[in-house]
DNA sequence: ACTATTTAGACAACGTTGTTGTCCATCTTA
DNA sequence: TAAGATGGACAACAACGTTGTCTAAATAGT
């Protein structure tokens, strides 16, 4: 299309595909039960886990302040999907744990995705659409977890 | 990795790429006389193309507001990427073109994404680097100016 | 041709999310 | 026990998005 140098197709059909993933999870999410939830609470949540974090743990994770991952956390808790809870072992530290609702949140979250990956095999193959997939995982950095793309894009 | 699930992979290693691909590009960029443009830079610029357009359709192009799409216009001409003339033909049209320094960024950044490319194939193989294109232009929307991702991520 | 509507752009106010700097309480270490 | 490191809160600021309002200019309708 309007790019007439091809190296250009290939990040923007990365950037596509995961924004086409990532809007088709949200519609499903909303219509599941969760509709306030936005993109970046995902991964934040992601990021949390099942095991509960800190505010400065969870920012080293996400390669943001810990000033920022705590506001992140007031918002996920404002909405009811984190709870905090203080550290018997460390009265500084307070634990943020997902609640119920936010593990309700990532669960649906893996089934959708896994629907999702689910509809592509059926439209690929699995053959390449594993293919897909291994490729991709020999091009990028082995931690999948260097989630700080918030604030990556945008920022002057 | 922490991601037990394996629908989840797909979206990141999409995203990872993508972060791969653009965080090499502004590193070649910054080494080749253009540190300071930022990675919404390129798409914008992308999206100026070379015959030039206004705030108002830029900001149609781009998914965003004519008065974001005016302060981003804002910041490019004072980097020095742009530049701002009247439309002789209708006086409340402002033309934004690229520089000839804003078109030097657009094709070196042309060239560094075909370098990036080469460097895809080589390690994948040709074939296997278009099959993953293809691929992805199979499961994405075709137009691919739908580039209003500065802001879809990250706010709440 | 005159008026009414639409359109482009500028300006202001505000919200969100990031940053850095500062401060205090608490844990760790020497 | 004293000194340093760490977790978290608070404040100030910057970047970038939004909506609302306003003026000037082009366009449409009568």
């Amino acid at each position: 299309m309007s790019s007439a140098i091809p190296g250009f197709e290939l990040p923007l059909r990365l950037l596509l595909g995961f924004r086409v993933l990532i809007d088709e999870l949200h519609a499903e999410l909303g219509r599941q039960g969760h509709p306030d939830i936005r993109p970046m609470h995902g991964f934040v949540m992601q990021a949390i886990g099942g095991h509960g974090t800190t505010a400065v743990e969870l920012g080293r994770t996400l390669g943001v302040s810990k000033q920022a991952a705590g506001k992140t956390i007031d918002t996920l808790e404002r909405i009811g999907y984190v709870e905090r809870t203080v550290d018997p072992q460390d009265t500084r530290r307070k634990l943020v744990r997902l609640t119920p609702y936010g593990m309700d949140a990532l669960v649906r979250s893996g089934q959708i995705f896994e629907s999702l990956r689910q509809r592509w095999a059926a439209e690929l193959g699995e053959e390449r659409l594993d293919a897909l997939v291994t490729d991709l995982r020999r091009m990028t950095p082995p931690d999948m977890f260097r989630l700080d793309t918030p604030g990556w894009f945008g920022t002057l």
